[in-house]
DNA sequence: ATTATTTTTTAGATTTGTCTAAATTAAAAA
DNA sequence: TTTTTAATTTAGACAAATCTAAAAAATAAT
């Protein structure tokens, strides 16, 4: 069993290990809010657990085990954001602070449970998938606005930001998930897109474009 | 803002506070599992913070603000065991652990949703009352079963034991909340009652019919 | 190949909540 | 009212997680 902040430091490194592998003291560091020198007396605790493979000054990298319980602690943290958002009707950028809070609660009947009453989701309000009980995910394929070319068509169906600023932006906007677009224009001048999307016609810049992912 | 320490200690205080006030320090540390000495510490803090009022050798009282913080635990206890049954599907012996856990994720969205959600509940799965966001109980009048005379009536309408083995206990005997029963009879040699329930007559021991909260 | 810079680790201290053992105070018994 | 017992508090130590400052190692620049 771990602690909160054991957790805390696993979920970190799996996310960070998708960018680079392995991952740097620095890195988690500055994720996690914390001084690296805090960061690698926690390293070497879960290097005792067996949960990490840690050699001083090259990194970390998860264990199988170190692995699998990050995946679980995101499997909660997402479901609890869709049962936020479907049930509490929070809206997308409230859910985070709260998930991130509710998914070190530890009852595994607690959890297959909400998946239940959820009816199963396979992604989470912003659009990541949810792994199921054994650490597998349905890998859905993204692709950034930003690549799109004009007059090409497409669904949005996640976002690779998380921030409250970004995400109100985009409903303000009406760019919410499950939505239609199709790429007018793009402007030479500083890359910025135009969209139609339900028969509207809307300007984001190139920055937002990045950070929302589109299938086709 | 106090921590799952803090905030399980004022809790404890409140449950005490019942039964005699000022609470003592040992009865404390037998609720918490803990040692005397570590309950005077922490009552030195939340004195500190003007959580309780604390007199050396004479035991402590919760403070006006203590007391709501300590009833506001209670509610979101509460009204999270009235998510894991009437959801979740949980049976009432198994929600209280789940619950100790839950109750401290500090989000007033939260709660505010969640009591919305539930579609503001009165009483939780062991029939205790829920406070209202201001601290305030509805407060039923319970009579123990025990207290029953031959041939008198009444509904059950919660337990003063929450113990996983006691609730299963009743559930096996069909003695669930909402239910409507009848003494038949007083055994002299015992004290045990025997009860009329849906036209079965069953018999219950003195002491589980005196965790058993009857209102006419 | 040195030197300079960045990254990481160690050493030693701090905070929170806990413990044991010993000292105090209060309550009960003689 | 003294003595005994029970309850409570203090003193000092410990584990978890953090910090600052300084040392060590790895990288980058000259
Ligand atoms: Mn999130
Ligand atoms: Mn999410
Ligand atoms: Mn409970
Ligand atoms: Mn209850």
């Amino acid at each position: 069993m771990q602690s909160f902040t054991e957790e805390n430091y696993l979920k970190i490194i799996y996310h960070l290990s998708v960018i680079s592998n392995p991952v740097q003291t620095n890195a988690i560091a500055e994720r996690i809010q914390t001084k690296a020198a805090s960061v690698t007396d926690m390293i070497k605790k879960l290097s005792e657990k067996e949960l990490v493979n840690y050699v001083k000054y090259q990194g970390v990298t998860l264990t199988e085990k170190g692995k699998l319980t990050a995946i679980n602690i995101v499997r909660r943290h997402r479901l609890w954001e869709v049962f936020l958002v479907e049930k509490l009707n929070f809206k997308w950028d409230q859910v985070h602070e709260v998930a991130e809070e509710l998914e070190h609660i530890k009852s595994i009947l607690l959890v297959e449970r909400l998946d239940e009453f959820l009816e199963f989701p396979k992604v989470d309000p912003h659009g990541d998938p949810i792994p199921d009980q054994y650490g597998n995910f349905a890998d859905l394929s993204f692709l950034k606005l930003s690549k799109l070319k004009t007059n090409e068509k497409g669904t949005i169906t996640g976002v690779s930001e998380h921030s409250s600023p970004f995400l109100k932006h985009l409903e303000k906007l009406g760019l919410t998930l499950g939505k239609r677009i199709e790429v007018s224009e793009i402007i030479d001048f500083d890359g910025s897109v135009e969209l139609l999307i339900e028969d509207r016609k809307i300007n984001i810049s190139k920055e937002v474009a990045k950070h929302i992912l589109i299938s086709k």
